[in-house]
DNA sequence: CATCTATGTTGACACACATCGAACCAAGGC
DNA sequence: GCCTTGGTTCGATGTGTGTCAACATAGATG
């Protein structure tokens, strides 16, 4: 399975110019990663952890079954936004601090002048 | 002008706190409508526009058919990215700027120091 | 009114996805 | 070894979504 890899520079800012297919792609499979509320409480739960990461024991009362707490942190994963790391008996989980950067930077974009 | 208020007052930034279950609902709902590639296309064109504004002739080159385009806006209508308005034969779409301040105020937060 | 052009809507289809229970794996303690 | 706890993977199922062809609508123009 494909991961994404160079993350951090993925496209400019929306505002900038047309994306092309490339940088689309790119730009909505960030956005699809926080696109289901289970996946954004979980992102913001690891997020908001101290030390920015948690165990899934920490984080996984949202409300959907333990399985489907683990299909949501793979495919978070999957998206590169968090990092996944065993220590023992538990899985801790990090944010990935670039991401959230470049998605940030796509949509925090220095609106010209004359809007 | 409406000075900086909280038009939007969806969620507070993902690493504060875990998001409740409603302000997961709405950030989830926001980052859906930028979850498809043909959708980041459409907006960046419409946002990038000179004037902030586009025509949907200007912009439905985006590899899909024509009613799939018109899908698509209608998607980024409802989730409140983007305005329509008729003059005349053609239909213009101009972004929703409280919006965007919103998402990107969602993931560009104040990380803590000891990270 | 007739017609053409630009958009939007509807219906249908295939595919993807969220969810769950059950089975499975990995570490630690007995 | 066996058992318990934490976590992932598998299989199945219902729902959601992207897409297009066909049809509908709204203005402009003749």
């Amino acid at each position: 399975m494909l991961e994404l890899e160079a993350v951090v520079p993925c496209c400019p800012p929306l505002t900038e110019r047309t994306l092309t297919a490339e940088e689309a792609e790119r730009a909505a499979a960030m956005f699809k990663a926080l696109s289901d509320p289970v996946r954004v409480r979980l992102f913001s739960a690891v997020a908001s952890a101290p030390g920015g990461e948690a165990c899934v024991c920490d984080i996984s009362d949202v409300g959907v079954s333990q399985p489907t707490v683990s299909h949501h942190l793979k495919k978070l994963k999957e998206a590169g936004l968090l990092v996944s790391e065993r220590r023992g008996t538990w899985v801790y989980y990090r944010v990935e601090p670039s991401v959230l950067a470049a998605m940030g930077r796509l949509l925090m974009a220095p609106l010209p002048a004359d809007r």
